[in-house]
RNA sequence: GGUGAGGUGGCUGAGUGGUCGAAAGCAGAGCUUUGCUAAAGCUCCGUAGGCCUUAAAACCUACCGAGGGUUCGAAUCCCUCCCUCACCGCCA
């Protein structure tokens, strides 16, 4: 959420950096300022009435004491009530107004944002690695089915199109490369391992940005108003929601695996076959609550840890930056990493590291208390590190031999046991 | 799911209709006393919004789990819901 004094005092800078984004939200803008100095002026003229009512409240209770008569003074009081509850009425009317309005406009990105209005415009920052001469690569669904590490089709029977069910020794290749990365994050880059609820309420999806806009991305279930989580960001940023943090407790370094699932409507085809878009998938999250000051270098940090994860297990891969049309909602900077994966023929998204600036924190009350006694709004961020099913996706593609097994990286096979995967 | 007891400021804990945003204590900040330490004394110490404004203070309003209701007036009375604790039931 956008600070409203903010809109109120730059409206015009606010404009020409979400026009960056794309066009269309300036109304929304301006919808908000309306709605603000109508909220505002009622309210003004409420509280007048208000303290009025408070002093002949007194008042009474004085009279009544020395047992003189009130029922004048009672009369007005009640005469002041009925203009105060059609005001009361108009500004609650406004101030939801405002922060719907509010709640759907997305975060400013930050002042350097490369130009651009899609994918196509995101700059690579860098690339690492060489991916690996292969005669006739094949893709990670023909060496999967090969090596039966997973069964989509019975998968499908269970769930239906998108759902994917590990089998053999690809559930235990899973489990290690979960168990890989929690440790890689804990032990080597100093994250405090987090395991969260995967059922969430409204206030939460709302503190992180998922709700009120995009409740149709999400599932949710038939018993309360609860939420599957998209990802493991949501719970984990909204463990600190309504707190004021000690300002030496930060940064707070969380790092979380759970499952994620996404409603995905409507996508099929080549981006998607296989382990590529699930609406059910593994994936390793870390999150950070930090000042605004140490922000920018936390990010830096983030994107680091996640790149870690692809230079030990030795994938190549490229970091690009969003450009203001792709960037997504809550964030105002975004560093994508991209794994490469010669079955597919492209590269894959494993990792979005991302800065909310205080964003998130606005909307979910989250503060730290500054060396000027003060309390400010925290700033947040999140990345994957790493999304498992492409990693998975990425590690059968450029680890396969012209026989049809997969050599795995050297740090996975003590959690995977053995060095290679070889056909039944 | 059932029954019972509770939810008050960072914490403990008073407060059953009127000057209560809330006693007291603890924790925290500043000052004084003190050879040092320890201790004592004094002062300050919730959040959000509005108004005004360069900014702050002052002032006004709201907030005693949440939302409604009664009343001139609600932390206090009534209703609904949520949460916590205990026991029972159920269960990994």
């Amino acid at each position: 959420m956008l600070d409203i004094r903010q809109l109120r005092e730059i409206p015009e800078t606010v404009k020409t950096l979400l026009a960056l984004r794309g066009p269309g939200l300036d109304e929304l803008v301006d919808q908000v300022l309306a709605a603000d100095s109508g909220r505002r002026a009622n309210e003004t003229r409420w509280q007048h009435l208000q303290a009025e009512r408070k002093r002949l409240s007194k008042e009474i209770g004085a009279r009544r004491a020395k047992k003189e008569d009130s029922s004048t003074l009672e009369d007005e009081s009640k005469a002041m009530a009925v203009e105060m509850e059609s005001l009361q009425a108009a500004s609650g009317e406004a101030e939801t107004r405002q922060r719907d309005l509010l709640l759907s406009i997305p975060n400013l990105p930050h002042d350097r944002i490369p130009p651009g209005a899609d994918a196509a415009a995101n700059p690579v920052l860098r690339t690492w690695g060489t991916p690996p001469t292969l005669e006739n690569p094949q893709d990670h669904v023909a060496l999967g089915t090969r090596l039966g590490l997973f069964d989509p089709e019975r998968a499908a029977k269970l769930s239906g199109s998108g759902f994917i069910c590990y089998t053999g020794p690809g559930a235990r290749l899973e489990r290690a490369l979960l168990n890989f990365l929690l440790d890689l994050h804990t032990r080597d880059h100093g994250y405090t391992e987090m395991s969260p609820p995967y059922l969430v309420n409204r206030a939460t999806m709302t503190g992180t940005g998922q709700l009120p806009k995009f409740e149709a991305d999400l599932f949710g279930v038939s018993h309360g108003d609860l939420f599957l989580i998209p990802t493991a960001e949501v719970p984990v940023t909204n463990f600190h929601r309504d707190e004021i943090l000690a300002a030496d407790a930060l940064p707070l370094r969380y790092v979380a695996y759970t499952p994620c699932f996404r409603r995905e409507a409507g996508s099929t085809g080549r981006e998607t076959r296989g382990l590529i878009r699930m609406h059910q998938f593994d994936k390793v999250e870390l999150v950070k609550i930090t000042t605004p000051e140490n922000s920018a270098a936390e990010l830096e940090s983030l994107t680091s840890d996640a790149e870690r994860v692809l230079q030990l297990l030795g994938l190549p891969y490229r970091v690009i930056e969003l450009c203001g049309g792709d960037l997504g909602f809550s964030a105002c900077r975004t560093y994508d990493i991209e794994v490469w994966a010669p079955g597919h023929g492209g590269w894959l998204e494993v990792s979005s590291c991302s800065s909310f600036g205080d964003y998130q924190a606005r909307r979910m009350a989250l503060r730290y208390k500054g060396a000027d006694g003060k309390n400010h709004l925290c700033h947040t961020l999140n990345g994957s590190g790493t999304a498992l099913a492409r990693l998975y996706v990425a590690l059968l593609e450029n680890g396969q031999q012209p026989d049809s097994s997969v050599h795995l990286p050297e740090v996975l096979q003590p959690y995977f046991g053995a060095a290679r995967l070889t056909p039944a």
